[in-house]
DNA sequence: TCTGGGGTCCTAGGACCC
DNA sequence: TCTGGGGTCCTAGGACCC
Protein backbone atom coordinates (compact mmCIF):
# COMPACT_ATOMS: atom_id res chain seq x y z
CA UNK A 1 0.00 0.00 0.00
CA UNK A 2 1.05 3.52 -0.56
CA UNK A 3 -0.53 6.87 0.08
CA UNK A 4 -0.25 10.14 -1.76
CA UNK A 5 -0.11 12.94 0.69
CA UNK A 6 -0.63 16.03 -1.33
CA UNK A 7 -1.15 19.53 -0.09
CA UNK A 8 -4.22 21.79 -0.40
CA UNK A 9 -3.91 24.70 -2.86
CA UNK A 10 -0.41 24.65 -1.56
CA UNK A 11 0.48 28.29 -3.08
CA UNK A 12 -2.46 29.82 -1.35
CA UNK A 13 -2.21 28.21 2.21
CA UNK A 14 1.48 28.89 2.55
CA UNK A 15 0.11 33.01 1.80
CA UNK A 16 -2.92 32.32 4.54
CA UNK A 17 -0.15 31.08 7.31
CA UNK A 18 0.87 34.44 7.88
CA UNK A 19 -2.90 36.16 6.53
CA UNK A 20 -5.13 34.24 8.79
CA UNK A 21 -7.70 36.68 7.99
CA UNK A 22 -7.73 34.99 4.74
CA UNK A 23 -9.26 32.17 5.83
CA UNK A 24 -12.07 31.35 3.80
CA UNK A 25 -11.48 34.53 2.21
CA UNK A 26 -10.97 34.06 -2.39
CA UNK A 27 -6.77 33.99 -2.55
CA UNK A 28 -4.96 33.69 -5.60
CA UNK A 29 -1.37 33.18 -6.62
CA UNK A 30 0.13 34.66 -9.77
CA UNK A 31 3.15 33.16 -12.00
CA UNK A 32 6.26 34.99 -12.36
CA UNK A 33 5.89 38.54 -13.50
CA UNK A 34 2.23 38.78 -12.23
CA UNK A 35 1.32 37.01 -15.46
CA UNK A 36 -1.27 33.48 -15.08
CA UNK A 37 -2.80 32.73 -11.79
CA UNK A 38 -1.09 29.38 -11.11
CA UNK A 39 -2.75 28.73 -7.12
CA UNK A 40 -6.19 28.99 -6.68
CA UNK A 41 -7.75 29.13 -2.86
CA UNK A 42 -11.71 27.07 -2.70
CA UNK A 43 -13.19 30.16 -2.98
CA UNK A 44 -11.13 31.71 -6.10
CA UNK A 45 -12.11 27.86 -7.87
CA UNK A 46 -16.22 28.84 -6.67
CA UNK A 47 -15.87 31.92 -8.43
CA UNK A 48 -14.66 30.39 -11.89
CA UNK A 49 -11.16 31.52 -12.29
CA UNK A 50 -9.10 28.86 -13.82
CA UNK A 51 -5.82 27.52 -13.54
CA UNK A 52 -3.07 29.50 -15.80
CA UNK A 53 -5.41 32.38 -17.13
CA UNK A 54 -3.47 35.75 -17.23
CA UNK A 55 -4.28 38.51 -14.66
CA UNK A 56 -5.55 40.86 -16.93
CA UNK A 57 -8.11 38.65 -18.14
CA UNK A 58 -9.66 37.69 -14.40
CA UNK A 59 -9.02 41.04 -13.33
CA UNK A 60 -12.77 42.11 -12.85
CA UNK A 61 -13.45 38.86 -10.89
CA UNK A 62 -10.65 39.96 -8.69
CA UNK A 63 -11.89 43.41 -7.98
CA UNK A 64 -15.14 42.47 -8.03
CA UNK A 65 -14.99 39.95 -5.55
CA UNK A 66 -12.29 41.91 -3.70
CA UNK A 67 -10.18 38.39 -3.92
CA UNK A 68 -6.57 38.62 -2.40
CA UNK A 69 -3.86 38.74 -4.99
CA UNK A 70 -0.43 37.57 -4.20
CA UNK A 71 3.16 37.46 -6.32
CA UNK A 72 4.64 33.83 -6.52
CA UNK A 73 7.12 34.07 -3.60
CA UNK A 74 9.37 30.55 -4.00
CA UNK A 75 11.31 31.32 -1.01
CA UNK A 76 8.55 31.31 1.21
CA UNK A 77 6.71 28.21 -0.68
CA UNK A 78 10.01 26.05 -0.74
CA UNK A 79 10.88 26.33 2.53
CA UNK A 80 7.51 25.45 3.91
CA UNK A 81 7.71 22.33 1.96
CA UNK A 82 10.71 21.33 3.72
CA UNK A 83 8.51 21.95 6.97
CA UNK A 84 6.09 19.62 5.81
CA UNK A 85 8.20 16.91 3.89
CA UNK A 86 10.60 16.76 7.74
CA UNK A 87 7.41 16.23 9.23
CA UNK A 88 6.02 13.07 6.70
CA UNK A 89 8.94 11.67 7.44
CA UNK A 90 8.28 11.35 10.77
CA UNK A 91 5.86 8.63 9.51
CA UNK A 92 7.74 6.38 7.18
CA UNK A 93 10.96 5.00 6.84
CA UNK A 94 10.64 5.12 2.98
CA UNK A 95 9.15 8.17 1.08
CA UNK A 96 9.34 9.52 -2.64
CA UNK A 97 9.35 13.57 -2.63
CA UNK A 98 7.46 13.88 -5.90
CA UNK A 99 7.12 17.74 -6.39
CA UNK A 100 6.93 20.98 -4.40
CA UNK A 101 3.82 19.59 -2.78
CA UNK A 102 3.05 16.23 -2.52
CA UNK A 103 4.77 13.07 -1.35
CA UNK A 104 3.93 9.62 -2.02
CA UNK A 105 4.54 6.92 1.09
CA UNK A 106 5.41 3.50 1.85
CA UNK A 107 2.79 2.29 3.94
CA UNK A 108 3.91 -1.41 3.40
CA UNK A 109 5.72 -1.87 6.62
CA UNK A 110 2.64 -0.64 8.19
CA UNK A 111 0.07 -3.47 7.12
CA UNK A 112 -1.24 -4.21 10.21
CA UNK A 113 -2.32 -0.71 11.01
CA UNK A 114 -5.73 1.13 9.89
CA UNK A 115 -4.44 2.92 7.25
CA UNK A 116 -7.66 5.51 7.38
CA UNK A 117 -6.31 6.37 10.77
CA UNK A 118 -2.82 6.92 10.07
CA UNK A 119 -3.98 9.45 7.23
CA UNK A 120 -6.36 11.14 9.51
CA UNK A 121 -3.21 11.39 11.95
CA UNK A 122 -0.98 12.78 9.16
CA UNK A 123 -3.30 15.37 8.17
CA UNK A 124 -3.97 16.04 12.24
CA UNK A 125 -0.25 16.12 12.45
CA UNK A 126 1.08 18.66 9.14
CA UNK A 127 -2.18 21.16 9.71
CA UNK A 128 -0.80 21.29 13.90
CA UNK A 129 2.95 21.64 13.66
CA UNK A 130 2.76 23.41 10.34
CA UNK A 131 -0.89 25.04 9.34
CA UNK A 132 -0.69 23.59 5.64
CA UNK A 133 -4.15 21.67 5.56
CA UNK A 134 -3.65 17.95 3.87
CA UNK A 135 -5.14 15.49 1.85
CA UNK A 136 -4.29 11.89 1.71
CA UNK A 137 -5.10 8.97 -0.93
CA UNK A 138 -3.99 5.43 -0.02
CA UNK A 139 -4.12 2.70 -2.28
CA UNK A 140 -1.98 -0.64 -4.02
CA UNK A 141 -0.17 1.67 -6.54
CA UNK A 142 0.92 5.36 -7.19
CA UNK A 143 -1.71 5.41 -9.89
CA UNK A 144 -4.59 4.30 -7.78
CA UNK A 145 -3.06 6.86 -4.73
CA UNK A 146 -3.29 9.84 -6.86
CA UNK A 147 -7.22 9.16 -7.67
CA UNK A 148 -7.79 8.15 -4.34
CA UNK A 149 -6.70 11.25 -3.30
CA UNK A 150 -8.52 12.95 -5.85
CA UNK A 151 -11.73 11.23 -4.82
CA UNK A 152 -10.84 12.46 -1.52
CA UNK A 153 -10.91 16.00 -2.23
CA UNK A 154 -13.88 15.54 -4.24
CA UNK A 155 -15.60 12.82 -2.22
CA UNK A 156 -14.53 12.52 1.32
CA UNK A 157 -13.69 16.52 1.52
CA UNK A 158 -14.50 16.71 5.17
CA UNK A 159 -12.17 13.76 6.29
CA UNK A 160 -9.81 14.60 3.49
CA UNK A 161 -8.23 10.75 3.80
CA UNK A 162 -9.49 7.98 1.24
CA UNK A 163 -8.36 4.34 2.00
CA UNK A 164 -8.94 2.11 -1.26
CA UNK A 165 -8.87 -0.76 1.06
CA UNK A 166 -10.64 -3.78 -1.12
CA UNK A 167 -12.06 -3.97 -4.56
CA UNK A 168 -15.43 -2.37 -3.85
CA UNK A 169 -13.90 1.21 -2.90
CA UNK A 170 -11.71 1.00 -5.31
CA UNK A 171 -14.60 -0.06 -7.78
CA UNK A 172 -16.05 3.14 -6.38
CA UNK A 173 -13.48 5.76 -7.29
CA UNK A 174 -12.43 4.29 -10.68
CA UNK A 175 -16.26 4.40 -11.75
CA UNK A 176 -16.50 8.19 -10.41
CA UNK A 177 -13.22 9.26 -11.74
CA UNK A 178 -12.94 10.16 -16.01
CA UNK A 179 -10.28 9.37 -17.92
CA UNK A 180 -8.92 12.84 -18.27
CA UNK A 181 -8.94 12.61 -14.51
CA UNK A 182 -6.37 9.98 -14.31
CA UNK A 183 -2.45 10.85 -13.37
CA UNK A 184 -0.65 10.29 -16.74
CA UNK A 185 -3.52 10.97 -19.47
CA UNK A 186 -3.53 14.65 -20.64
CA UNK A 187 -5.52 16.38 -22.81
CA UNK A 188 -4.18 13.93 -26.06
CA UNK A 189 -4.60 10.38 -24.64
CA UNK A 190 -8.09 11.61 -23.38
CA UNK A 191 -9.21 12.48 -26.61
CA UNK A 192 -7.99 9.00 -28.00
CA UNK A 193 -9.60 7.36 -25.17
CA UNK A 194 -13.23 8.98 -25.30
CA UNK A 195 -12.88 8.67 -29.19
CA UNK A 196 -12.94 4.70 -28.34
CA UNK A 197 -15.78 4.71 -26.24
CA UNK A 198 -13.17 4.62 -22.88
CA UNK A 199 -15.30 7.05 -20.21
CA UNK A 200 -14.39 6.35 -16.58
CA UNK A 201 -11.02 4.73 -15.12
CA UNK A 202 -13.33 1.37 -14.87
CA UNK A 203 -13.75 1.43 -18.66
CA UNK A 204 -10.36 2.13 -19.06
CA UNK A 205 -9.33 -1.05 -16.85
CA UNK A 206 -11.01 -3.06 -19.28
CA UNK A 207 -9.40 -2.38 -22.42
CA UNK A 208 -6.78 -4.70 -23.75
CA UNK A 209 -2.91 -5.01 -23.44
CA UNK A 210 -2.18 -4.97 -26.80
CA UNK A 211 -4.39 -1.96 -27.83
CA UNK A 212 -3.18 0.11 -24.92
CA UNK A 213 0.39 -0.62 -26.21
CA UNK A 214 -0.86 -0.05 -29.86
CA UNK A 215 -2.11 3.21 -29.05
CA UNK A 216 -0.13 4.45 -26.05
CA UNK A 217 3.02 2.82 -26.14
CA UNK A 218 4.80 1.24 -23.16
CA UNK A 219 3.69 4.72 -20.56
CA UNK A 220 -0.29 3.59 -21.68
CA UNK A 221 0.43 0.07 -20.55
CA UNK A 222 2.60 0.85 -17.42
CA UNK A 223 -0.47 2.98 -16.46
CA UNK A 224 -2.99 0.46 -16.91
CA UNK A 225 -1.55 -2.41 -14.95
CA UNK A 226 -1.08 0.18 -12.23
CA UNK A 227 -4.84 0.74 -12.29
CA UNK A 228 -6.10 -2.87 -12.18
CA UNK A 229 -3.43 -2.64 -8.58
CA UNK A 230 -0.13 -4.07 -10.36
CA UNK A 231 2.61 -1.38 -9.05
CA UNK A 232 4.80 -0.89 -12.40
CA UNK A 233 5.98 2.43 -11.49
CA UNK A 234 9.38 2.97 -10.39
CA UNK A 235 9.80 4.33 -6.49
CA UNK A 236 12.57 7.07 -6.57
CA UNK A 237 13.54 7.14 -2.59
CA UNK A 238 16.53 9.22 -3.51
CA UNK A 239 16.22 11.81 -5.73
CA UNK A 240 18.44 11.44 -9.03
CA UNK A 241 20.38 13.99 -10.33
CA UNK A 242 18.86 15.95 -13.33
CA UNK A 243 19.22 15.29 -16.66
CA UNK A 244 18.69 18.64 -18.03
CA UNK A 245 18.96 22.27 -15.75
CA UNK A 246 17.29 25.06 -17.44
CA UNK A 247 16.61 28.83 -15.90
CA UNK A 248 14.28 30.93 -17.86
CA UNK A 249 12.50 33.93 -17.30
CA UNK A 250 9.92 36.04 -19.19
CA UNK A 251 11.43 40.23 -18.78
CA UNK A 252 9.00 42.74 -16.99
CA UNK A 253 9.33 45.09 -19.95
CA UNK A 254 10.01 43.97 -23.77
CA UNK A 255 14.14 44.23 -24.12
CA UNK A 256 15.79 45.21 -27.49
CA UNK A 257 19.64 45.76 -26.23
CA UNK A 258 22.05 43.17 -26.06
CA UNK A 259 23.52 44.82 -23.19
CA UNK A 260 20.41 44.08 -21.14
CA UNK A 261 20.23 40.33 -22.86
CA UNK A 262 24.14 39.55 -21.88
CA UNK A 263 23.21 40.52 -18.52
CA UNK A 264 20.14 38.03 -18.10
CA UNK A 265 22.04 35.68 -19.74
CA UNK A 266 24.91 35.72 -17.29
CA UNK A 267 22.84 35.25 -14.77
CA UNK A 268 20.73 32.46 -15.61
CA UNK A 269 23.99 30.84 -16.75
CA UNK A 270 25.35 31.50 -13.06
CA UNK A 271 22.24 29.76 -11.63
CA UNK A 272 22.78 26.57 -13.85
CA UNK A 273 26.32 26.82 -12.58
CA UNK A 274 24.79 26.78 -8.95
CA UNK A 275 22.51 24.22 -9.55
CA UNK A 276 24.74 21.87 -11.23
CA UNK A 277 27.46 22.09 -8.29
CA UNK A 278 24.57 21.61 -5.98
CA UNK A 279 24.38 18.15 -7.26
CA UNK A 280 27.93 17.60 -7.87
CA UNK A 281 27.80 17.80 -11.76
CA UNK A 282 29.02 19.24 -14.35
CA UNK A 283 27.88 19.73 -18.00
CA UNK A 284 29.66 19.25 -21.69
CA UNK A 285 26.59 21.65 -23.14
CA UNK A 286 25.15 24.71 -22.88
CA UNK A 287 22.54 25.97 -25.01
CA UNK A 288 21.25 29.54 -25.18
CA UNK A 289 17.60 30.60 -26.53
CA UNK A 290 15.67 33.42 -26.86
CA UNK A 291 12.52 34.76 -28.19
CA UNK A 292 9.78 37.93 -28.83
CA UNK A 293 6.35 37.63 -27.52
CA UNK A 294 4.27 35.66 -30.16
CA UNK A 295 1.23 37.55 -28.70
CA UNK A 296 1.94 40.97 -30.03
CA UNK A 297 0.52 40.46 -33.13
CA UNK A 298 2.16 44.03 -34.12
CA UNK A 299 5.60 43.03 -33.63
CA UNK A 300 8.17 41.23 -35.54
CA UNK A 301 8.78 37.72 -34.71
CA UNK A 302 12.15 36.31 -33.82
CA UNK A 303 13.05 32.83 -31.85
CA UNK A 304 16.53 31.53 -31.99
CA UNK A 305 18.80 29.24 -29.44
CA UNK A 306 22.08 28.16 -29.86
CA UNK A 307 23.83 24.92 -28.06
CA UNK A 308 27.65 25.46 -27.05
CA UNK A 309 29.69 22.52 -26.65
CA UNK A 310 32.23 22.32 -23.98
CA UNK A 311 35.66 21.08 -24.55
CA UNK A 312 35.85 19.93 -21.01
CA UNK A 313 32.76 19.40 -18.47
CA UNK A 314 32.37 22.14 -16.50
CA UNK A 315 30.28 23.65 -13.48
CA UNK A 316 32.37 26.94 -13.18
CA UNK A 317 30.21 30.16 -13.52
CA UNK A 318 32.95 32.48 -15.16
CA UNK A 319 33.72 29.62 -17.79
CA UNK A 320 30.26 28.96 -18.59
CA UNK A 321 29.23 32.85 -18.84
CA UNK A 322 32.02 32.85 -21.17
CA UNK A 323 30.26 29.80 -23.62
CA UNK A 324 27.05 31.01 -23.03
CA UNK A 325 27.74 34.33 -24.14
CA UNK A 326 29.19 33.15 -27.01
CA UNK A 327 26.14 31.42 -28.30
CA UNK A 328 23.72 34.65 -27.48
CA UNK A 329 26.22 36.45 -29.68
CA UNK A 330 25.66 34.25 -32.45
CA UNK A 331 21.73 34.56 -32.09
CA UNK A 332 21.35 38.02 -31.33
CA UNK A 333 19.42 39.92 -33.66
CA UNK A 334 19.09 43.87 -33.36
CA UNK A 335 15.64 45.29 -34.10
CA UNK A 336 13.42 42.76 -32.16
CA UNK A 337 11.20 43.31 -28.82
CA UNK A 338 12.62 40.28 -26.73
CA UNK A 339 10.60 39.02 -24.04
CA UNK A 340 11.91 36.13 -23.03
CA UNK A 341 15.68 34.28 -22.92
CA UNK A 342 16.89 31.53 -21.09
CA UNK A 343 19.77 28.87 -20.71
CA UNK A 344 19.67 25.36 -20.56
CA UNK A 345 22.69 22.85 -19.26
CA UNK A 346 22.40 19.10 -21.28
CA UNK A 347 24.78 16.06 -21.33
CA UNK A 348 25.59 16.24 -17.62
CA UNK A 349 27.70 14.16 -16.24
CA UNK A 350 28.71 13.57 -12.14
CA UNK A 351 31.65 15.87 -11.51
CA UNK A 352 34.41 12.38 -10.79
CA UNK A 353 33.86 11.43 -14.00
CA UNK A 354 35.22 14.60 -16.28
CA UNK A 355 37.56 13.97 -19.04
CA UNK A 356 40.67 16.03 -19.14
CA UNK A 357 41.95 17.80 -22.54
CA UNK A 358 45.60 17.51 -22.66
CA UNK A 359 44.56 21.19 -24.42
CA UNK A 360 43.33 22.61 -21.72
CA UNK A 361 44.11 26.38 -20.77
CA UNK A 362 41.69 26.36 -17.87
CA UNK A 363 43.29 25.94 -14.07
CA UNK A 364 40.33 23.80 -12.89
CA UNK A 365 41.48 23.14 -9.10
CA UNK A 366 41.60 27.28 -8.61
CA UNK A 367 38.22 27.37 -10.51
CA UNK A 368 37.17 25.23 -8.35
CA UNK A 369 38.56 26.85 -5.20
CA UNK A 370 36.83 30.08 -6.31
CA UNK A 371 33.22 28.50 -6.71
CA UNK A 372 33.34 26.94 -3.10
CA UNK A 373 34.43 29.98 -1.75
CA UNK A 374 31.70 32.40 -3.41
CA UNK A 375 29.04 30.02 -3.09
CA UNK A 376 30.01 30.28 0.70
CA UNK A 377 29.74 33.97 1.18
CA UNK A 378 26.50 33.77 -0.75
CA UNK A 379 24.64 31.09 1.34
CA UNK A 380 25.71 33.13 4.32
CA UNK A 381 25.04 36.72 2.84
CA UNK A 382 21.73 36.30 0.69
CA UNK A 383 21.61 34.94 -2.50
CA UNK A 384 24.05 36.46 -4.86
CA UNK A 385 25.99 39.17 -2.96
CA UNK A 386 29.08 37.94 -4.65
CA UNK A 387 28.77 37.95 -8.93
CA UNK A 388 30.44 38.18 -11.82
CA UNK A 389 30.69 41.17 -14.18
CA UNK A 390 28.84 40.14 -16.82
CA UNK A 391 25.78 39.48 -14.32
CA UNK A 392 25.54 43.35 -13.54
CA UNK A 393 24.21 44.61 -10.26
CA UNK A 394 21.23 46.95 -11.57
CA UNK A 395 18.86 44.19 -12.82
CA UNK A 396 17.61 46.05 -15.58
CA UNK A 397 15.36 43.29 -16.97
CA UNK A 398 13.57 43.17 -13.66
CA UNK A 399 10.67 40.76 -12.86
CA UNK A 400 7.14 42.36 -11.96
CA UNK A 401 6.38 41.18 -8.50
CA UNK A 402 3.60 44.03 -7.45
CA UNK A 403 1.81 41.56 -5.21
CA UNK A 404 4.47 40.11 -3.11
CA UNK A 405 4.81 38.67 0.42
CA UNK A 406 8.02 38.93 2.95
CA UNK A 407 10.32 35.82 3.27
CA UNK A 408 8.64 35.42 6.69
CA UNK A 409 10.40 32.34 7.58
CA UNK A 410 13.91 32.56 5.94
CA UNK A 411 14.99 36.15 6.15
CA UNK A 412 15.99 37.56 9.55
CA UNK A 413 14.49 40.82 8.40
CA UNK A 414 11.14 39.81 7.10
CA UNK A 415 10.01 38.08 10.22
CA UNK A 416 6.70 38.32 11.16
CA UNK A 417 5.76 40.86 13.72
CA UNK A 418 3.17 39.98 16.25
CA UNK A 419 1.35 42.81 18.99
CA UNK A 420 0.96 41.71 22.18
C1' DT B 1 13.90 -6.07 -63.51
C1' DC B 2 17.04 -6.88 -59.88
C1' DT B 3 20.00 -3.50 -54.78
C1' DG B 4 21.72 -7.56 -47.53
C1' DG B 5 21.27 -7.80 -42.69
C1' DG B 6 21.96 -6.37 -38.28
C1' DG B 7 23.30 -3.24 -35.01
C1' DT B 8 24.12 1.46 -32.31
C1' DC B 9 23.75 6.23 -31.52
C1' DC B 10 21.71 10.64 -31.98
C1' DT B 11 17.99 13.93 -32.61
C1' DA B 12 13.51 15.92 -32.99
C1' DG B 13 9.15 15.75 -31.63
C1' DG B 14 5.34 14.23 -28.92
C1' DA B 15 3.28 12.80 -24.79
C1' DC B 16 2.99 13.71 -19.91
C1' DC B 17 3.70 15.91 -14.91
C1' DC B 18 3.57 19.85 -11.15
C1' DT C 1 -0.48 47.17 -21.44
C1' DC C 2 -0.99 42.42 -19.74
C1' DT C 3 -0.28 35.29 -21.47
C1' DG C 4 4.96 31.04 -16.06
C1' DG C 5 8.83 27.93 -15.33
C1' DG C 6 10.99 23.51 -14.86
C1' DG C 7 11.18 18.84 -15.66
C1' DT C 8 10.72 13.37 -17.50
C1' DC C 9 10.19 9.49 -20.70
C1' DC C 10 9.34 7.26 -25.23
C1' DT C 11 9.40 6.68 -30.29
C1' DA C 12 10.57 7.10 -35.09
C1' DG C 13 13.76 7.96 -38.36
C1' DG C 14 18.28 9.10 -40.08
C1' DA C 15 23.30 8.52 -39.96
C1' DC C 16 26.69 5.50 -39.54
C1' DC C 17 29.19 1.07 -38.76
C1' DC C 18 30.69 -3.76 -40.03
Amino acid sequence: MYALVDCNNFYCSCERLFAPKLENHPVVVLSNNDGCAIARSEEAKALGIQMGTPEYMIRDTLQAHNVKVFSSNYTLYGDISDRVMRTLETFVSKMELYSIDEAFLDMNEMIYQDLLQLGIDIRRTIKKNIGIPVTVGIANTKTLSKMANRYAKKIHKDVGVYWAANKDLTDRMLEFTEVADIWGIGAQYAKLLTNNGFKTAKDFVQASDDWVRQHMSVVGLRLLHELRGQPSIEWEYEAPPKKNICTSRSFGTLITDKKTLEQAVANYTASCALKLRNQKSCTREIQVFLKTNQFRVQDKQYSAGRTVKLPVATNSTPELIKYALKGLNLIYRPGYNYQKCGVIVMDIIPQEQIQYSLFDNEDRKKQKTVSKTLDKINIAFGKDLVRYAKQGYEKRYKLRAEYLSKRYTTNIDELPLIKI
